[in-house]
DNA sequence: CATGAATGAGCGTTCATTCAT
DNA sequence: GATGAATGAACGCTCATTCAT
């Protein structure tokens, strides 16, 4: 009678809903800083209740980076679908990165703290085989586009993926540069600014001369 | 009979080795989770000992910054001493970082990371200045030597501010790919190939066509 | 079926244990030097489970005194329903107060001594309102007494909310002399004699010539 | 050569010194937020050369309770002294009390405090003998001033000693009222008003009828 | 499934006291 | 005698996690 259906979508509603919850208690209080009892008044459930549906405060959060990668793989995918040729595919690709930054900036923070270890160790297997195949997933969206330039001669033979890491890499460093207040102080030049000269220094740097 | 400055020089020695004991403790777990009952213990002092040169765990931090700061602007003050022309001194810079990358892997993680304004706020402005003024330091050395390449008519007219930013972003972003074991399986390329590729790039990039 | 009313009549009956066990704890100890491991361990519950009733020394010290003075408005209005004429209602709250003095001889320690600021200003505002209306309400029925006496004619007319403090302060500082085994030694006459001298004294004082 | 006395008169001096600036901190934090280091600092002196004068902060603290009692003394010493018939006596000795506390209202909280016994145990028993004889003496003003208004017929005959502790305890009560901000609030008349009429009220409930 | 009271290990920080110089 | 660096035992409070109901 659909009744296992539906507790299952309810299950996950339930599990999206903390997700949420989590989403916006760990970004405006960051990791360390934010507490199992405040996300679970965000959601209206109780705290052992989280437990139900997450086995631990790391993976609830690495689960956020999951859904993030998820998204920014959708949106890599729509900017090489709509654009023709290399250049426009990675130019676009660059936007779909940086708008993704500009909505979510703190979900970008995520990325980065994933990256840092503190916390990769301490998440299941299986979680971490998500994130790290999302992760390639983005990249190659990335490769593929070089490997087009290559094709096209535009762009030195070279290894794509090496290519492509490196330009992640960058264009992530750019950004994480603004990623908080202090930086944004230290380094007081327009963001938009850093990004279209950023953009143009690594596609000029990848064309063949 | 020198016993003050006996006493003093004794005292900046208690300093340091307090310094290199926190060092490698935030290192080896991180800000947050590293304790300063693990320091003491590293040092051989007691935990108040600790207290009595630094005001809080997070001048402490923050100090080592400073320390990092400074070693990186020496560095890069003697690479650019002893090369001729834009690009040479570019690529003795990124070399000076590299090379102080792997001498320091974990250093990095301070000297990149910074805990993000969690930390930077709750630190004397004394130490806040300090540290920035050792950022915008090396700055200036990127900076000069793309005013230099300008000069020559190799680069493109620009803000080198901007440009130099840039650079520092996206070099350290290619480095941070690789902090962490963690993440150095998420892109097992190696990592002199990468520095190589990227520097490339970056070069290439800042040329005029 | 009463879960709910159960629940909190359970949890209720925790904040009274753990009440009844800082009194104690307090007690013997005094409040800078009670502390809130002591007081766990007396009530068999953990350090944690305190700030689950309390959120913080200071409250629980000054819920403390809030219980206290209820009480003693209990027993001020008791004394004054069974009593007739002015005179008699003031013996009788007397009478209640050293009551209460002798049931509970340390618990006056805070009733009175209050730790002076140190701790009210630390408190939240709230408490702090129960604190000083019940405080009111117990002068209020020493006031009235006095009103009633003057009403007769023989009492001074004179503000008897001042002549009610005056009472109030003046009989706190007889107990008071008694209040710890110390003092006692350095006034070694019987509490019993002092406070008979001291009412015959105070109430001979209030009545008109 | 008189070298001896020459030391000894520097180190009553230093005594003094230290003994000046504890009051004043001790005045300004109260006893336990107090610390020995501020002590230190304000009679630029090092902290463990305080240890070299008194062998406790709480020896240190009772020191100046032992300073206070011997002021006290001495100002109600001048205060019969001057005065004729009982009355009077009593009347200024309740106003050099006064007028004590009116300067030193700090000094009258050690007072209260030193009652307490939170302290008095931890001290040693000479320095607790000095205390107490100082104590006994103030006392033995207000019981000679008694016994000279029984001499005169104008009190009821009755143990001296016992009305001048209620007495001693009760001007104490009523100025404790009034001994820190919160109380104040509590209270909110004015403290001149307050002693008249408790004034008053006491030295008419000590006259026969 | 949901709850929320309870846990307990842990943290950064303080400070009276000691003692080698 | 004077110093001040060093100690170390506390302390108030937090919070991820558990589990009886």
């Amino acid at each position: 009678m659909g009744t296992k259906e539906r507790k299952e979508r309810e299950k996950a509603a339930r599990r999206d809903a903390i997700l949420e919850a989590a989403k916006s208690v760990f970004f405006e209080r960051g990791y360390h800083t934010a507490t199992m009892d405040q996300i679970a008044e965000k959601v209206e459930l109780s705290k052992g209740s989280l437990y139900l549906h997450f086995p631990s405060k790391e993976e609830l959060y690495i689960s956020l980076l999951v859904e993030g990668l998820a998204e920014l793989c959708k949106r890599f995918d729509q900017a090489v679908q709509g654009s023709r040729g290399w250049e426009e595919k990675l130019l676009r690709i660059a936007d779909a990165y940086y708008g993704f930054y500009q909505e979510n900036p703190n979900y970008f923070k995520i990325l980065f703290f994933f990256q840092h270890g503190e916390i990769a160790s301490k998440v299941s297997d299986q979680l971490y085989q998500e994130c790290f195949n999302k992760g390639t997933q983005c990249l190659d969206f990335i490769s593929r586009a070089i490997q087009e330039g290559m094709n096209a001669g535009a762009i030195k033979q070279q290894d794509p993926a090496t290519q492509a890491v490196v330009l992640w890499g960058a264009f992530n460093g750019v950004l994480f540069l603004y990623e908080d207040e202090d930086h944004r102080k230290l380094f007081p030049l327009p963001l938009d600014q850093i990004v279209h000269t950023s953009l143009e220094m690594f596609l000029n740097g990848l064309k063949k001369r």
